[in-house]
DNA sequence: GGGGGCTATGGGGGG
DNA sequence: CATAGCCCCC
């Protein structure tokens, strides 16, 4: 350990101090936005190091590599290059380097398949289709939801069917067979020897609770110190493994929490705050500071968020208070529509980077939605203001690096079917559908691999030829792996597999991007095989190709490092979590959009909204700016959306007073339908002569029982009833006696009539 | 049996 | 507006 030049332990108010040097024991941490978390979490990891501990002794889990990066970087100011080597990383991708080692001790081998949510798709729609089921009522994502919820609270297939709230839930949702999907999910994966994401939580927890081997109490006694960054968005699942590390005789305990109740915004994704709770009734020892001195944002930013967030129920008792000047009020823009609120947005950005000698990158744009991008890009880039989006399509969900990535997976595991289905046909080379889905047929009622079915079955004369040559290709692909390095082999597939060709031979300006991708991705694996720096207490670095593909396949969008420093950030609020800017835009502030409309029914959910508000102001230091659209387009038609309500619980003495909001809905003016028009007209054409043009829907929750709407395709009808789901029964005049006709509100085109 | 074009349908946040 | 599945032609 280095001596050091500063103490750090200088640069904390009292709390923090006392939350960074209380390592022994059981501690949580309370912490407000803008309150020096990272800084505590850093130096307290410093703090442990000083004291002597080896750094490959403490797991830090963070929510993103991102954080995990900028950590180790913070920790190594203080302590010196120890630092890369403490065990820092999501759950997911910490996990995941375990079972690369452990994997093969439950039945997996080591050099599983990760599995991504396209996949997993894929694999239930296999299934629905092998059982004869409905795939509308069996949607595959919400399927998909049902059994990553299922694993994420330690519910088993054998547990699923037994458990009568679940099965009534499916019962109601005419899904009462998602217990037998989920069974034969986990059943595929495991034979595809493949882990989706929820299972690198789950199989690291069987690994625990199993102790094959005694590996449990290897690495209870290896991270003598677990720190948990973001604990409020961590799930019943991964608490239960945090527990397990944790609790055994004479276990020191030693164990931070740091989180804040009133940032969870995941719980999608099966966190609860429970876990909070959890903590102190399993922990009653423990030690709790909360961090209330916001460092980040002015005054008034300050008491905004305060204002909103006490419209929630349920919360930690807690007030963020900032010694900071009051600063500038919070500006609102209203637009008429979403180009609108793209021009104007960036007008203001243009005004503030004068007014306020602004760096670019000091100043973000926030939205709900990915798809809101869109708008902002168009006027930034007319005004020559660089800009860079994160989220939405990351480099490795294209097609083109998918496709060579799905060869480089099945030439690791040739049991990885998904990857087999992508290329066994791409490039072009006659094996098409009915064979694929004969091969996997066979496979399936063999329970053996599609590659085995390959490899082992004879085929009729036409398809023969093509399959003993794809088979060919791979396994030279299997050969190679053999000699040469993660970047020698890629290259060798990509010029093998024809990929490379392919692509050449578009000429067009997207094709040669995918080229470029493509060469990216290559660049990419050479950066990764030449890189030997230790991380994560690893003695020795692993450079195959299975490494390589586990490190992308958790790879987000935000992790990618930009060549350009200097650019505006467009990102959703979800993705800002932990990040602070000079000047913020939170854009979108729409009742249906922010909230959410799949938020609107439950309290609880507008709940996480209105936290994720929370978190999105909170991530302004100065200027704070909130803008909306009267109208938008949205779902293939222009929506008339009141402004959302969290404009009205920001505080008036908050916000800039020469402007103040005004509801929309009352004779809005018509808004021209420009090419819209033509393209409703020449599709199918509408019902009982309704002009498109002077259509105009009505906002979902305005609709109520008794009224008269209209709607495009069926016409003018009265509403019966509406339930709980939002589902509108309506009788149509134009449709045959008593034929009603059941509607989603949150989908449909329905115009008030009276 | 394979490949291409057309239609219908669904659309949130992320590891 | 994008994608998946379906139908029709080769």
């Amino acid at each position: 350990m280095q001596e050091l030049g500063f103490s750090y332990l200088e640069e904390l108010n009292d709390i923090q101090r006392q939350a960074v040097t209380s390592i022994d024991g059981p501690v949580m941490v309370i912490a407000g936005p803008g309150s020096g978390k990272t800084r505590v979490l850093t130096y307290r990891i410093a703090h442990i190091i000083n004291k002597g501990v080896p750094p490959w002794e403490i797991l830090a889990l963070t929510f993103t590599n991102k954080a995990a990066r900028e950590m180790k970087e913070r920790i190594e100011k203080v302590v010196g290059s120890g630092a890369q080597r403490v065990w820092a990383g999501t759950f997911h991708s910490l996990f995941a380097k375990i079972l690369r080692r452990e994997a093969h001790r439950i039945g997996y081998p080591n050099d599983f398949t990760i599995y991504d949510t396209d996949d997993s798709k894929s694999v239930i729609n296999d299934i629905i289709k092998s059982l004869n089921l409905d795939k509308k009522v069996y949607n595959n994502g919400a399927v998909r939801a049902r059994i990553s919820a299922a694993k994420s609270n330690l519910i088993t297939p054998k547990a699923y069917v037994n458990n009568e709230e679940l099965m009534a839930y499916d019962r109601m949702n005419r899904r009462p067979l998602i217990y037998q999907i989920y069974e034969k999910y986990a059943a595929k994966c495991l034979r595809a020897g493949a882990m989706d994401f929820d299972d690198l939580l789950l199989q690291m927890f069987r690994l625990l609770y199993q102790n094959p081997d005694g590996v449990r109490e290897k690495y209870q006694r290896q991270f003598k110190y677990i720190l948990v960054d973001e604990f409020q968005d961590t799930n019943h699942l991964q608490y239960s493994t945090i527990k397990l590390l944790v609790d055994y005789p004479e276990s020191p305990q030693n164990i931070c929490i740091v989180g804040d109740d009133a940032q969870s915004i995941y719980s999608f994704r099966g966190a609860t705050i429970e876990n909070i709770l959890m903590f102190q009734t399993d922990y009653p020892q423990v030690n709790t500071f909360k961090l209330e001195q916001n460092y980040r944002s002015t005054q008034f930013i300050v008491d905004a968020a305060n204002e909103v967030i006490t419209n929630n129920k349920r919360q930690i008792q807690k007030k963020i208070w900032t010694d900071k000047d009051e600063g500038d009020k919070i500006k609102l823009i209203k637009a008429v529509t979403e180009t609108e609120e793209g021009k104007r947005v960036s007008d203001s950005i243009v005004e503030n980077k004068n007014r306020y000698n602004l760096r670019n990158s000091e100043i973000a744009i926030l939205y709900r939605t990915n798809s809101q991008s869109r708008v902002f890009e168009e006027h930034l880039r007319r005004y020559n203001i660089p800009y860079r989006i994160y989220g939405g399509l990351s480099f490795y969900q294209r097609k083109e690096i998918k496709d060579l990535v799905a060869y480089m997976r099945l030439t690791v595991n040739d049991k990885d079917d998904e990857a087999l289905k992508r290329i066994i046909n791409y490039p072009r080379r006659s094996i098409g559908k009915t064979t694929v889905e004969k091969i996997s047929s066979i496979a399936d009622d063999n329970e053996m691999s599609m590659w085995e079915v390959l490899t082992k079955i004879d085929f009729g004369p036409r398809a023969k030829k093509s399959i003993i040559e794809f088979v060919k290709t791979v396994q030279s692909f299997k050969n190679k792996a053999q000699t040469l390095n993660a970047y020698e082999l890629a290259t060798f597939i990509s010029r093998k597999s024809g990929i490379a060709e392919l692509l050449k031979a578009d000429t067009s300006p997207e094709g040669e991007a995918r080229v470029e991708n493509v060469n990216a991705l290559l660049d990419g694996i050479k950066e990764f095989v030449d890189n030997d720096e230790l991380v994560d207490g690893d003695d020795i670095t692993d450079k195959s190709m299975s490494s390589f593909l586990q490190t992308i396949s958790l790879m987000t969008d935000a992790d990618q490092d930009s060549t350009d420093t200097d650019v505006v950030t467009l990102m959703s609020v979800h993705a800002a979590k932990g990040l602070e800017y000079r000047s913020v835009y939170v854009v979108g502030l729409e009742e249906n959009l922010f909230p959410s409309y799949m938020s609107l029914a439950s309290p609880d959910q507008i709940d996480e909204e209105r936290r994720l508000f929370y978190v999105a102001i909170t991530r302004a230091e100065e200027y704070l700016t909130l803008s909306f659209a009267a109208s938008r387009y949205q779902y293939g038609q222009t929506r008339y959306n009141d402004p959302s309500r969290f404009l009205d619980e920001i505080g008036e003495g908050n916000l800039d007073s020469l402007i103040s909001i005004q509801k929309s809905k009352p004779d809005f003016p018509q808004p021209k339908v420009l090419g819209n028009f033509k393209k409703l007209g020449s599709r199918k054409t509408p019902a009982l002569g309704i002009d498109p043009s002077s259509f105009s829907a009505s906002p979902a929750h305005s609709i109520k029982p008794g009224m008269t709407v209209i709607h495009l395709k069926f016409g003018q009808g009265k509403v019966n009833s509406i339930d709980e789901r939002m589902v509108a029964s309506i009788y149509f005049d134009g449709l045959s006696e008593n034929q009603e006709k059941r509607i989603m509100l949150k989908y449909a085109k329905l115009q008030i009539v009276e």
